[in-house]
RNA sequence: GGCCCGUUCGUCUAGGGGUUAGGACGCAAGAUUUUCAUUCUUGAAACAGGGGUUCGAUUCCCCUACGGGCUACCA
């Protein structure tokens, strides 16, 4: 494939969140178009007035941003072509679609939703198509008389694309090959609404059309509608021009069947929204990959690998590497059930690969969020590095690593009190006296006393082990001993052992 | 119902006329870690079914089954 110039088309739809097909439909694109050098168009598709949402389309955007697939000071929607917003090139869309009727490619519909709901109802299925059109109310079953009455009176009416009754529409697919349909069990589209407004079917080809885009990318629910399309494109006189398509797999629910949605996430309890979507009309929130601790490259990287691969296995890849590697001929064509569990390794992999100076702010909002505010940058970053391979997700941060700012509120007793002795107090108060004068305040010079100690004492390491670390720590959790002792510094260090010391005494 | 798309371990997938059908997640066992996690080793786990084509099909073709999508004046 000779390649010269990729322009690609994101339509975003402020209606509502950002869900994980919608990203990884945007990452596809953007991988295409960085590969091959061309332009990423984003076009923003607000036609339906009944489900714009206020604020939805700077939420679309600030999604992208997070993922680093827009630039943070990138001009929001915009380009050579503009304007890119479907209400603003609202008197665009009816000059097109007039003249499809002027040419017998497409007819006015003075039907009303009623008649249309009885006819559903009544005759089994009903297409709105060659088989009925004759007998509907519309400009080829009325008069030219009739229909020029009923436009003068302002009566409600739609502009419906003539589908032939006989005749096979294909196309090439980037991702499925040879596609065929027969164009007899196509319906005559609405291409414009009654408001004025063009439908998907109009707006989507004519802004590819006066965009220039080569490449349209889409989920697989558009294949249908494909031929409706393919159709538009040759009515218009623009076949030559028409994109390259390419219908993205679906990603589908992890349990059960069919299109993963908003509700899935709820249901199963992860995300499927790249950010917090709050939604001012319902006042539903609906959670986000991003509030959940989900680091931008890795979700990217999940997406990336939810229905592509390069062959290998590989399965941690930069953007950089995605752009570097990506071809469409290994996008898969079947639908992929989204899996959290591996979603969730994903983000592990790339914490533990990060370092520690990248995920600093991240890492002190956490804990600032639980109103812990870290003043020692240095001090966090020894933190962070030491404790990220048991991070998953971003919170988990704070339960590996608040323990260092702050001393134990309370004490897991029932671990120690059973079992303790008198040499143990005894230990542990020669212990602070020894650690009183180590001068090499690190981990194996501080395993050395311990141990040098317990043997003088004729103790055995493991049975001082567990309370000293319940000293530091407060429980049976956290990293080796030695390493927090080391991090915490010889003062705090024993005044939690003196502390703790007085609790399991008493 | 009609049309279209799809089908390799539970999940994401590699492979492709002759393979012990490979990897990853998850799961199980073990080693290490005197907590836990990490790490390492090992294990269980798949070509939907039936017909062809062929010396030989998981791979190519057809049918069936199953799954999914669409079937709005929503995208």
């Amino acid at each position: 494939m000779d390649i010269k110039k990729v322009r690609v088309r994101f339509a975003p739809s402020p209606t509502g969140g950002l869900h994980l097909g919608g990203v990884r439909t945007v990452l596809f694109n953007y991988l295409f178009a960085k590969k091959h050098g061309g332009d990423f168009v984003l076009r923003i598709e607000d036609t339906d007035q009944n489900r714009y949402v206020e604020g939805a389309e700077e939420y679309i955007l600030d999604c992208l941003k997070w993922c680093g697939l827009l630039p943070d000071e990138s001009p929001a929607v915009g380009g050579p072509f503009a304007p890119y917003r479907q209400s603003e090139r609202k008197s665009i869309y009816r000059e097109y679609a007039e003249k499809l009727v002027r040419q017998g490619h497409a007819y006015y519909a003075f039907d009303t939703p009623e008649e249309l709901e009885q006819n559903r109802r009544e005759i089994p299925n009903f297409q709105y198509g060659h088989a009925y059109r004759g007998t509907l109310r519309n400009s080829l079953s009325l008069t030219e008389h009739e229909v020029d009455e009923l436009l003068d009176a302002q009566t409600p009416h739609v502009i419906r694309i003539k589908v032939p009754a006989e005749g096979r529409v294909v196309f090439h697919d980037m991702i499925r090959g040879h596609v065929a349909f027969d164009t007899s069990q196509v319906d005559d589209k609405v291409l414009l609404k009654a408001d004025g407004m063009p439908t998907y079917h109009l707006a989507v080809v004519v802004d590819d059309y006066l965009m220039k885009i080569t490449h349209a990318f889409r989920g697989e629910e558009w294949l249908p509608s494909a031929p409706v399309h393919l159709l538009l494109w040759e009515y218009l006189g623009w076949k030559n021009d028409m994109p390259q398509w390419a219908h993205l797999p679906l990603i589908l629910k992890p349990d059960g069947h069919g299109k993963l949605s908003k509700r899935d996430g709820a249901r199963l309890g992860f995300p499927v929204y790249a950010m917090n979507w709050f939604d001012v009309k319902t006042g539903e929130l609906t959670p986000g990959f991003r509030e959940l601790g989900f680091l931008p490259e890795a979700f990217l990287n999940l997406l990336a690998l939810l229905g592509w691969n390069d062959g290998t296995s590989q399965e941690i890849f930069t953007l950089d590497e995605l752009i570097e590697k990506f071809t469409m001929d290994r996008i898969s064509k079947a639908g992929a059930k989204f899996d959290f569990e591996k979603a969730k390794w994903f983000n592990a992999e790339w914490i533990k690969k990060s370092e520690a100076e990248s995920l600093r702010s991240e890492v002190k909002s956490v804990l600032a969020e639980k109103g812990m505010e870290v003043a020692d940058d240095d001090y966090l970053l020894k933190i962070i590095d030491k404790v990220k391979d048991r991070c998953v997700l971003l919170p988990d941060f704070y339960q590996q690593s608040a323990y260092f700012f702050e001393q134990p509120k309370e004490y897991d007793l029932p671990s120690v009190k059973p079992k303790w002795t008198d040499a143990k107090t005894d230990f542990f108060y020669e212990l602070t006296g020894r650690l009183e004068v180590v001068d090499k305040w690190e981990e194996l010079e501080l395993e050395t006393v311990f141990k040098a100690l317990a043997e003088e004492k004729s103790i055995k390491a493991g049975e001082v082990l567990l309370p000293f670390r319940i000293m530091l720590v407060g429980g049976k959790f956290g990293l080796h001993v030695f390493d927090i002792a080391a991090l915490l510094g010889k003062q705090e260090t024993i005044s939690r052992i003196e502390a703790a010391l007085s609790v399991f005494v008493a």
